[in-house]
DNA sequence: AATGAATGAGGGTTCATTCAT
DNA sequence: TATGAATGAACCCTCATTCAT
């Protein structure tokens, strides 16, 4: 009796379908899921199409384990989170520059979130691995909020989902329309100074949201 | 107020064209540049492929259109605002009021802006009118910041980019990851009460974030 | 104002369309319609892929189509027949031997059907035309029948249906079978006195089957 | 009785076999050679694709096989007939009903047959076993027929092939044709009544053909 | 101004089959 | 004996686009 996964030949096979895997993220993001190509995917992987289907059924299958793939991805990293709660300002402050960092650094995350819901949410609303990945959407907000208000620093009267909004809001949107925003705004906002700009103003802004 | 051809065949062939355009912002905007199909968008406007081609060239060309056509109107709509810049904290809340309100009622200018930045905005750089219409981006949010400074509410060193992309955030992000968001939290954003609760936040968190 | 096919394009259009329809019963005949490949007709048809898509819809509604074609060809033949009721049994005879002739010399319409039945019989179904089409399959049959019933040379009891089956029977099985026939026969079927011999012993055996 | 070979691995591979081959058959027999898959034979005998190569070498010999199989097997049934010769009369229509019965129960026969047909006997004629089964073909009915002509009942001058042919068409379109029958008769074919009846028919018809 | 006819490239997907253990 | 992994060819079909009136 052996484990699921030992031998050298299914080593490879989870190689495989790894490289496909990740493979995918990279086209998607770019391309969109219509746009994304089977065959780029499969060439990008150095595996072939057939390969594709073998593993993951279809191509909106495999788009539904991409979906997983980069929650799980921002859950695992979010998971590794130290905060210290006994400045409850300097955590929210860090949790901030957290989100920030992940889009910024996860460009892919950001675009394949924009995808799917031009998509409408269609794939995501087919994985029963998602909702499973879901509901600790606000899991460390939560406890940064209610130190604060512990210590009677913030309001008593936040909605939690309106705070997670706040903060998911003024991170997402300077990514993933940083495009269009070029075109109107005389500001360069792929430049470091700007980004980091950003960081502090939203820090800020979030603490004011959530402030006595 | 008159039409741009006279005679019958030329009004018909504004018709034509009108028709076309408003077809492919309902279908790009649903379907994506890339999932947009031109005999979707000709059955849906009652013509017929050769038509788009006849007016506008090209699939691409008809989609940098499309974002002429978008920006132009949502141009329209702000132009027509009448902000009292008596009560610079008021007018601040209508200006957030009037972005919010023309996301939630013209979702296909929030989908469409997310489909072009999906393409790295390789549209929008091709055209000249866009650039024009551009420009004027925090053209109605500056004389509000003005004259809140002026009456020593607001704070001085505001980067009106920042105060800028702060509101387009708030107002933005709800409305183009809906779908997503109600996988994720437990609340349904599509609800009335729910949209209402949130203008309020915003503008509140818009007013903490300028204010001294 | 003109008819609906007149003008050199439509013409030649009516011509792509034929080609392709004659190319479809050649192939499906010898290949099946799983067997039978879109590249293959176009190919044969002098034509291109999205020609079929153009004028038919799909690989299946082209199939529908072949049988419409067949049944309506077989009728036109049938109609042509001038058959003298005055001596009952000789025009009994005509009879077979025009729906033997019509299997030998169209062997196309043999294997298309037998292809029809191993799908059990979708493709007809879903044809409205192939409904208007039937209804005369007995047409001819039956006032032969009545005409020598009406002299005394038939059985009174004959059953209409039965009568068809069995000279349908007689003329099919002869060219549906005869490649497995040859292996189990010691006789060359494809031979023309074993045809024409066989032919004799079908009108005889015709004939006994509806004297009295 | 004993199974091919002994040994507890030797008798599951028969099994598997086995399995194989008859799933092959209900597969090839609904779905034909072209449009049967390997991997639907494969998950119907609770298998896999490779145990196909394994045991039949490729989808060619295996249809060859499944052909074989169908042949012995009607072979089998045949000579199991114990018909008495003291009455020929009786003697041919307990054939006429065992041949009919048999196409009846046996719909894979007819279905295999005639696909095999459409490849004009290709495999057919591959197939040394096949060549040894056939030779048969008119073995039970040559005696009848000569047991009746030494009785003085049956004509001297029967072509035994047309007798043979006579049967099978009769006892074979009536089943291999229904689909497309039943859309132009106005008759059931299934129903069981009509069955019988047609039993009739077809026994009094041979008769018919053979007698003085 | 308007439109049926035509096209070539490529889309996702499935096929029978072989490899390697 | 048995089976997961891998493959290349080809399948049906759709795409944006141009031709020819």
């Amino acid at each position: 009796m052996q484990t699921r996964k030992t031998g050298v030949r299914a080593q490879q096979a989870d190689r495989t379908r790894d490289n496909i895997l990740k493979a995918a993220v990279k086209v998607f993001s770019k391309e969109g899921f219509t746009g994304g190509r089977i065959e780029q995917i499969s060439t990008l992987a150095k595996s072939n199409d057939r390969m594709i289907y073998y593993y993951f059924g279809s191509k909106e299958k495999l788009f539904i384990s991409v979906l997983e793939h980069i929650y799980a991805s921002f859950n695992q990293a979010e998971a590794k989170l130290r905060i210290d709660l006994g400045d409850p300002e300097q955590a929210l402050r860090e949790l901030v520059a957290f989100i920030w960092d992940y889009y910024v650094r996860h460009p892919e995350f950001v675009t394949i979130l924009a995808t799917e819901n031009l998509h409408q949410g269609q794939h995501a609303r087919k994985s029963q691995n998602l909702k499973a990945l879901s509901g600790e959407a606000v899991g460390v907000l939560r406890p940064i909020i209610e130190a604060g208000q512990a210590k009677g620093l913030f309001r008593d009267d936040i909605d939690i989902t309106h705070a997670y909004l706040m903060i998911a809001s003024l991170c997402y949107f300077y990514n993933s329309n940083r495009h269009t925003l070029s075109s109107f705004l005389a500001v360069d906002l792929a430049d470091k100074q700007a980004k980091a700009d950003w960081l502090v103003f939203i820090s800020d802004l979030a603490l004011r949201g959530l402030r006595r």
